[in-house]
DNA sequence: CCCTTTAAATTATAGTCATAATCCTAATGT
DNA sequence: ACATTAGGATTATGACTATAATTTAAAGGG
């Protein structure tokens, strides 16, 4: 059954948008074109129809889940007081971004993954990693070095945060990074 | 051909390493226990003489990778001069552990699937963090909150530096998390 | 208003997946 | 020395994989 251009566009977005969290949750390779398609309300036989491939799809899922999240940041620290790099911490390592993985930090669920993929998924992480960037020194008054630097600190914390098995311990590593980072120098 | 116990000892411990390094690379979905078995020098009928389960095998290969990453740190931080942080800096973030993923930390390769895991693999990790944590602090000399946000950081920094696809933008999150952290107190 | 185009559904294909049963054979216990 | 045991190979299982051809039916252009 043909769709009209909008629905079939507005079909699209929606399995995008569906590729991008179920891949945070899953993994690039823990969830098939036919179960994504399902979630999406379509069936695998269309998919080929829009995207050239599953690796097509992961590139461009993404990057729009990097997307997605530079504008959360951008959000926290408009919103944020004096201390915008403490504000981002706080919001980044709470509880409810540690719970929904789907929903989160590209970067904590599928940057290490990208390793093994195509060009196209580097080249959105590249992307996805000068704009985070660019939005952190800027709305922070940091320089490039320090947002690196912070944003390497909280993606390597939630993922071992959400690694362990004793919830004492991803707290323990939670309040650790959320400490404030210029409190002694020894970090 | 039945093999004395030595000899499947010794079979089964290379499966196990074999699987660390494997892992490691193409993540836990991204090998089965055939190929896996073939790169052990087996075939997939020796497996389940040997493991309950893939997932069993997925919490001893990390168990032992992790153990193996703690060894190495403890030789570098014996090594180090008077900064040990900044030395395990250098080392973990130099270009031969960026392109040995297999031999390389397993923190930064396998923690973000973790969390989709069972219990007993992600209580690998906490055994594992605790033990690194330990050695971090005691031979580095700094307080337990320290040494998890060094961790974090360098976690978090060779992820983003193999996600990325322009080697210069990768050499950038290296360089800016090899400087000394304490350099400013903005970090 | 018809004709072409095309999105989506159905079905097909060849491969791989984790798991397991069967069989062979040699190591081990007695 | 013989019976038992168990490690590994072979083969089988049914489910799932990415991809694609075919079919259906409605949308869009003329």
């Amino acid at each position: 059954m043909r769709m009209s251009r909008e629905d079939a566009a507005k079909n699209r977005d929606r399995v995008v948008r569906t590729a991008s969290r179920m891949f945070r949750e899953d993994g690039y390779d823990g969830i098939g074109i036919a179960a994504l398609m399902k979630a999406a309300g379509l069936t695998n036989g269309a998919f080929y129809k829009q995207f050239d491939s599953k690796e097509a799809l992961i590139a461009e899922a993404t990057a729009f889940g990097l997307a997605e999240n530079a504008k959360a940041w951008e959000k926290v620290l408009e919103d944020a007081g004096d201390d915008p790099l403490q504000a981002l911490a706080e919001w980044y390592l709470s509880d409810i971004h540690m719970a929904h993985r789907g929903k989160g930090c590209t970067y904590a669920t599928l940057a290490s993954e990208a390793p093994r993929h195509d060009d196209d998924l580097r080249a959105a992480f590249d992307e996805g990693l000068h704009k985070s960037l660019s939005i952190l020194s800027e709305s922070a008054e940091v320089d490039q070095g320090a947002a690196i630097r912070h944003l390497s600190r909280l993606i390597g914390a939630i993922t071992l945060a959400r690694a362990v098995k004793d919830p004492a311990l991803a707290a323990t590593i939670l309040d650790a990074n959320r400490a404030s980072p210029a409190e002694g120098g020894s970090d």
